[in-house]
Parts: C-alpha cells; sequence; structure tokens
DNA sequence: TAGTGGTCTAGACCACAGC
DNA sequence: CTGTGGTCTAGACCACTAA
C-alpha cells in the first residue's frame, strides 16, 4: 500500500530525492525543506522515516535543522574532504609494484630525548622506540619514514623485528582505534637525499602523523615521499 | 522511571559508552558488540533507541553491522580523516595577517584548448575562463593559483571582477553544493618561482581540486604554495 | 499559541546468517 | 529452525521558535 517496491529503503530515497534537488542546484542555501509532516503526506509514510532521511542529510552537513522553525538547505563554508592516508606497503602493491623493507636503524630513547619531546607527550621516564625505514617499490626508494614508538603504551613493540614488517601496518593491526591528527607540507629531501636517491633539493611530500589514546601519545611517524606521490581526497561539504 | 536525566540524550549516551570501550581498547577489532536485545534490558529502552547508537557508531566506520549475524568492532584498514582546504584569503586572514589579491591574468580559452582538455570536461564549443592569480599576506606572496571556470556552468562568472574578489571564494559563495576531488602533491616552483619571490628549485605544496556536478565540471584550480605551508587533518577511522 | 524538530515507545514484518 | 539486524508504524511528550 506504501509505495512501489524499490532496491533501497524508503528513507534512502527521501534521502537520495532531497540530495539531488540540493546538488542540481534546484534547492539553493537557505532554502526551506519541506517539513516532515509534508513529506510525511507525499511519501505516505510515517514520520520516524522521514526524520531519519532528514537526520542524516544533517549528519553530512547538507541540510541544517532548527527545531521550531525547519530545515534548511546549509551554507557551503570551506571546503572538506575526505582524505584516505594509505599505509604505504598496502599501497606500492596496489600500483601491482614488489614492495621492499629496508630497516635503517632502530634505537631505543629516553622520554626526554629531545627528538621524543618535539613530537610526543609520554610519561616521564619511559622508552621510546625510534625506528627509520625506507619503503621501496619495484626494487626503487619509494619514501622514508620516521618514526617514534611510545613503549609504555606500545610494550610488545620492543619485541618487533621491524626489518620484517613495516612499523605503520604492525601498528594498524596491533593499536586499534585511535585518534590522529596529520600535517602535510613540502619540504626538500636534505639528509634524506642519499637514501631516497634524489638529489638534496628534490621537492618531497612530508605526511606527519601524531596517534594518541586518552592524552598519551602511541606514535608519531614522518613520511617523506620524493617526487610524484600524490594524496587523493573526495567530496566536498 | 528510565535511566537518571542527562545532559545527552539516550541514544547518543549509549553510543559514546561503546565508542569509549573500543577507543581505549577494552573492545578490540572483531570483538562482538552486545545484541540489540542485550542493550534494551541494560539500558531499560526500546529497541529503536539502541538501533540508533548502533547505527550512527556503523555509519562512523567503527563498527560492522551484520544481519543475522551481529555487530562487531571493525577493522581499522587505512587512516581516514578529515581534511579541511582552507578557503586562501580567509586563511590568511585567520592568521592575522593582511590579504592582497593579484590578479595576472584573465583570459576566455575554447573548450578545446590543451589547458581545457587536459583538466576539465566540458560542452565542446563551450567557453573556459582561465584565471592567474597571485595571494598576498602581508604584502607578500603566499600562493599562486591558476583556475579554470566553464562559462557554460557558471555564465555569470564573465562579469565578475577577479582583481576584487578572489576566485575561489566567489565561486564557494555563489555556486553552492557541489562534488569534488582533490589531489596533493610537491612540486618545484618552476616557473612560478618569480612570482612567487622564491628560487625555482623551492619546494612547494600543491593542491589541485576539480569541482563537479551531475557529471559536468564547474572549475579547476591547482594552488601552489611555497615554503612552510601545512594542510591539517583530523581524527582516525 | 501553534507548529517545528528531537526524542522515545512498543509493537510489527522482513531478509539473512548460522545451526 | 531461531535469532540477528533493517526497516517501518502510529502514536507520544518535550524544547524550542516564531507570531
Amino acid at each position: 500500500m506504501t509505495a512501489a517496491p524499490s532496491a533501497h529503503p524508503l528513507h534512502q530515497r527521501i534521502r537520495s530525492a532531497i540530495e539531488g534537488r540540493i546538488m542540481s542546484g534546484a534547492l539553493r542555501p537557505g532554502d526551506r525543506i519541506p517539513y516532515e509532516h509534508e513529506l510525511m503526506q507525499q511519501y505516505g509514510c510515517s514520520r520516524m522515516t522521514v526524520n531519519k532521511a532528514l537526520s542524516a542529510l544533517a549528519d553530512a552537513g547538507l541540510i541544517v535543522r532548527r527545531r521550531g522553525a525547519g530545515s534548511f538547505v546549509a551554507q557551503p563554508r570551506a571546503h572538506v574532504a575526505t582524505l584516505i592516508v594509505p599505509d604505504v606497503p598496502a599501497e606500492i602493491r596496489a600500483r601491482g609494484m614488489a614492495y621492499r623493507l629496508d630497516l635503517i636503524d632502530q634505537v631505543l630513547l629516553d622520554a626526554g630525548d629531545a627528538r621524543v619531546a618535539a613530537a610526543m607527550t609520554v610519561p616521564a621516564g619511559s622508552a621510546v622506540l625510534a625506528v627509520t625505514c625506507r619503503h621501496n617499490a619495484d626494487g626503487r626508494p619509494f619514501a622514508m619514514e620516521e618514526r617514534l614508538i611510545s613503549i609504555a603504551e606500545v610494550p610488545e613493540a620492543v619485541d618487533i623485528d621491524f626489518a620484517a614488517v613495516s612499523p605503520g601496518s604492525w601498528l594498524l593491526a596491533h593499536v586499534p582505534w585511535t585518534e590522529a591528527e596529520h600535517r602535510i607540507l613540502a619540504r626538500p629531501a636534505g639528509d634524506h637525499a642519499g637514501a631516497l636517491a634524489v638529489a638534496a633539493d628534490t621537492a618531497c611530500l612530508v605526511l606527519e602523523r601524531r596517534t594518541w589514546r586518552a592524552k598519551h601519545t602511541i606514535t608519531w611517524v614522518r613520511q617523506t615521499f620524493p617526487g610524484a606521490f600524490a594524496l587523493t581526497a573526495r567530496f566536498d561539504g
């Protein structure tokens, strides 16, 4: 007795219909979305179904809902995009190239070390594992990785052979669900020029990530990509 | 008669409770989330309320729900972060610096032009506005911007004085709700070295964005930032 | 005051998974 | 088969907005 059957649930069709009118420009920022009551009648469904569709649009940032006033198309502010930061070995293999990891250095530092203090907040007196390695694709240098791992947070890391498994891949699998902050910048190869087999003034994409859980830094990493490597991010808001 | 009153609605408290157990590591990837039926009893609420909490966690990528099987903590795959791509004039002013825009070039190109064909898909025979400008902060070059705008999609753009308003700011306000794809890479200043007042081999952060609506490219832009400029992206998934 | 969205209930039917 | 999550209903009370 409801609308014709479809591959998609009703709340999703309502959402898509409104999203389409916004994306096509038929509804412009500030325009009023039909009241839940109107959409109920239009689609012949209950208010909860309409509410689910509009709430999803609000979560996505496409509309703004104001209790007592109504729902309106949101004003696009800055560009907001979802950035997928690839795991380097997975990214290399996804490109159909052979992956090889070279462990360059692996030492234990004190929490008071300058390198540690600049990047992390760890309990006084605890140790931090510093790993430097190089990712290779088809035998050629692809990226340098400098990493710090808090032993207080990840004690198992001391026993891992990071010549066999990339620190990033191991941590991704063993230290789930943390918060992180990324910085993306450009910098000359500098000290890494030799290891990356490029000139010292080669422009490199640098990705820095600090990962923490409940105020304690778990790991910090800086990856340096020479040449044509690019990150991609999709969808706007 | 339900739980003690709180500043947050019940579905949100349920969500936060489970999210906390995942983030703290108490629940690890693959672990089972309590059944909706169990959470109903535990919180003394209806199934819809529990469902709303778990659906939100699934949308956020923290858990995976499988009909007929149950809900489980998701396996973190790659790092997913939200990237805020700033509007350059707004970013400069937010840093407390004076903004000035220099319009360097503004020409109409044909859709068949090589520069256009490489970046956009526009209707044959239509025109594309090509704007090159420089963003300055406190009188010093901050970024170069090369932009293409499809006249077929945004005819008003022909009459705009892009010496007075940045193309990005104008488009953000006048072409609402589009889809976009970003590329981020590093590159030497090269041809822009003179305009940016840096050496030709200076490492620059380059942001390319293609914006479209319903298969038609609206605008393409490449921004080149010399030196220490960094993008930031937050939150993991 | 009338109408909005935010939240919640106590049911229901269904598709699907695992036994 | 039983039990899971996915969807949906027809109500309800509330906080808030706008007139």
